[in-house]
DNA sequence: TTAATCGTCGATTTACTTTATCGATAATAC
DNA sequence: GTATTATCGATAAAGTAAATCGACGATTAA
């Protein structure tokens, strides 16, 4: 069980959109190009993340993706989330009613599964942690671990001026 | 992004082993059986629990599987990692190494991807809650929460002596 | 206005993992 | 011995994720 490469993608990129000023963008090819993604599955990533609020999108030429909220606002669960949709990671399916755990017939009604309970709980408390980390907080700890020189760097690499 | 159903019916059968004398067993075609699930699946699955310690297996005629240690040493997460394998849920693949979060090379190098590390500690928070729920505390809670006939009548359906 | 760039979307392919089956083997009760 | 049961490996079927392709619309530069 693992979550898919798009959250890994997603959570790299969006750390060179923190930057970016808010009138300016990134594009696709530059962000798949840097890291050695494919361009238009990354694509596909950004548009679940289009969707969910989290960066705005620039068409046309020059264009790109930028945040569409601050740093602050954006957590690592929303990323998550976004990418990998709102399915929880444990859910009962299969399992017929004549086990005694059912009350109420289906295994996955309100309520009703005690295992069902802990394992929702449980990822809730995962969650619980990621909704605490914001991408302000990633870029602080960046700036605290990676070489000056190396950040700014990057930040070349993506400044549109510098093309 | 889901656990594998293996989860589930490792988690649902085990509940039916609490109760099973310590010298008795249940096999896996009456677990299949009583709760429509496929034998040979349900074997393997089992195969995992037993590898893993956390149940026995009794070969021949009238053999089966029973717990192979306390119910309140048996955690939720035990269970888990069993079936699923040891693997955390979010993994550093395929990121190159010119994006500018890796000092040492690769992403999944130790203490070196900022990110890898948030997302093991969300999982840890996960591990950690259901470390702490074990297979006496489901017994009790099923005996707060289910009928007392209900549970009765699972017990004869899996009593060998019963046969 | 035209051409080039870029995001959007749906369809499709490819690869991989999960789920399930099959068959052979070994152990045990009767 | 014979029937039953777990064990194990190989394999098939089904489902999901990863990646590609092509058509489209929007935007910008010239």
């Amino acid at each position: 069980m693992q979550y898919s490469v798009g959250v890994e993608y997603a959570l790299h990129c969006l750390v060179y959109l923190i930057d970016v000023p808010s009138k300016e963008s990134v594009g696709i090819k530059d962000l798949a190009e840097f890291q050695g993604l494919s361009e238009t599955f990354l694509s596909k990533v950004f548009g679940k993340l289009s969707k969910a609020g989290i960066v705005s999108s620039v068409s046309g030429v020059k264009g790109g993706y930028r945040l569409s909220k601050s740093p602050e606002d954006i957590s690592f669960w929303d990323v998550v989330e976004a990418v990998e949709g709102p399915k929880p990671i444990f859910q009962c399916k299969n399992i017929k009613d004549n086990g005694y755990l059912y009350r109420e017939g289906s295994c996955s009604a309100p309520s009703s599964c005690s295992i069902n309970l802990v394992m929702l709980a449980a990822e809730e408390k995962m969650r619980d942690y990621l909704r605490g980390k914001t991408l302000s907080w990633l870029n602080e700890e960046l700036e605290r671990v990676l070489p000056q020189k190396t950040r700014e760097d990057t930040r070349k690499y993506f400044s549109k001026s510098n093309i």
